[in-house]
DNA sequence: CTCCGGCAAG
DNA sequence: CTTGCAGGAG
């Protein structure tokens, strides 16, 4: 559904392809929302937030990057601004290791029976037609040099956030038709001209900033190029997690993590990856969720895992009223049929308490 | 925990 | 009409 007709169509739509946040046809089947999402908060009767798996430890850490992050790109588009304050608490706690101790996976192992259920997943996924699939983005001929390449990856990371495929691919392609899908000349445009050609994609005013900002990072000390390792990228306004581990894994070919988006982090759980036996502590963000995963999942599948839950999350797993009925791994997921209305939200259900 | 800015679902 | 969405930042 999903046509590319950019002149060198693989090359963008391979960034795009791997994310889909968009709202799915999943709507085709929820009825009526409930109050909160699923996956923030385990039921959890007699325990009460005792643990949320949102440490202090990590929230502190958190905000220390953000803090480095904010420095370094001061120190890029504004170099004679005065330095930025650190946040008063940043050295008040020595972050010490939280992952393992104090919290709910410290096993690392793999959890009873993956293998059947990727394979299971993997037969729903061939024939389901998610829209994740709609693009052969996989292998990227890439006309453009693989410097450009992966500028179009990088720019097409940030954009399609949040915005549906179709919508990103609009705003690249005009990227791409005024001449403005390379570090240099982003770094020359107006930041007007910038926002008014993404536009409609989501939150286009800060990505248009961040564009900007990109660009110049990009010119100023990557000669043009992306960076190359993670942390560099995390360093880029507007680059999360999320996106990095995308540009690591598409860009740079080069698998540092895998890339977790909500699909990834909520079927996660349902599914029981992340939580500890004997346990209903899960993960309580993608962060988190990446962490879990990767203590167990064998490396070839970290970059293949993600566009399978996405397409899987998009057609089967739904945020709200997951289609068990239909799923053949239902047998082993710990959260089969159980999520009609989601347990941990406010009973605000009238009458739509019905199990699929 | 909230905002950002569109947009489609209810 | 209202509401939820989805990643990053404050």
């Amino acid at each position: 559904m999903f046509q590319i007709r950019v002149s060198n169509p693989s090359t963008v739509a391979f960034a795009i392809g791997r994310i889909q946040f968009n709202r799915m046809p999943k709507t085709r089947f929820s009825a009526i929302q409930s109050k909160t999402e699923i996956p923030t908060s385990e039921p959890n009767p007699g325990s009460e937030g005792s643990n949320d798996g949102s440490t202090p430890e990590l929230r502190v850490f958190a905000r220390r990057k953000r803090f480095k992050k904010t420095e370094e790109v001061q120190k890029i588009v504004q170099p004679h601004a005065p330095k930025l304050a650190a946040p008063p608490d940043i050295e008040e706690f020595a972050y010490t290791k939280v992952s393992a101790s104090t919290n709910s996976i410290d096993t690392g192992k793999p959890p009873a029976n993956w293998e059947k259920v990727l394979e299971g997943i993997r037969k729903m996924r061939s024939s389901e037609d998610a829209p994740v699939d709609s693009m052969g983005c996989e292998k990227a001929g890439s006309a453009l040099p693989p410097k450009e390449r992966r500028f179009a990856v990088l720019v097409s990371s940030l954009l399609s956030s949040q915005t549906k495929d179709h919508v990103t691919h609009g705003a690249i392609q005009r990227l791409l038709q005024n001449n403005l899908l390379a570090a240099d000349s982003i770094d020359k445009a107006d930041e007007a001209t910038i926002k008014s050609l993404i536009y409609p994609v989501g939150f286009y005013t800060r990505k248009a900033t961040n564009l900007k900002k990109i660009a110049k990072i990009c010119l100023t000390m990557y000669d043009g190029d992306i960076p190359s390792s993670l942390d560099e990228l995390l360093s880029l306004p507007g680059i999360g997690p999320k996106m990095a581990h995308l540009v690591m894994n598409v860009g740079w070919n080069n698998v540092q993590g895998i890339c977790v988006d909500t699909h990834v982090h909520r079927i996660s759980n349902r599914l029981g990856w992340v939580s500890r036996e004997g346990r209903k502590q899960k993960t309580s963000n993608p962060e988190e969720t990446r962490e879990a995963l990767q203590l167990w999942l064998p490396k070839e599948e970290w970059d293949p895992i993600n566009p399978l839950l996405v397409g899987f999350g998009q057609t089967v797993c739904t945020p709200l009223r997951p289609h068990c009925g239909v799923c053949n791994v239902s047998k082993f997921c710990p959260s089969a049929f159980k999520e009609a209305s989601s347990p941990s939200s406010k009973s605000k259900k009238s009458g739509l308490s019905k199990k699929l």
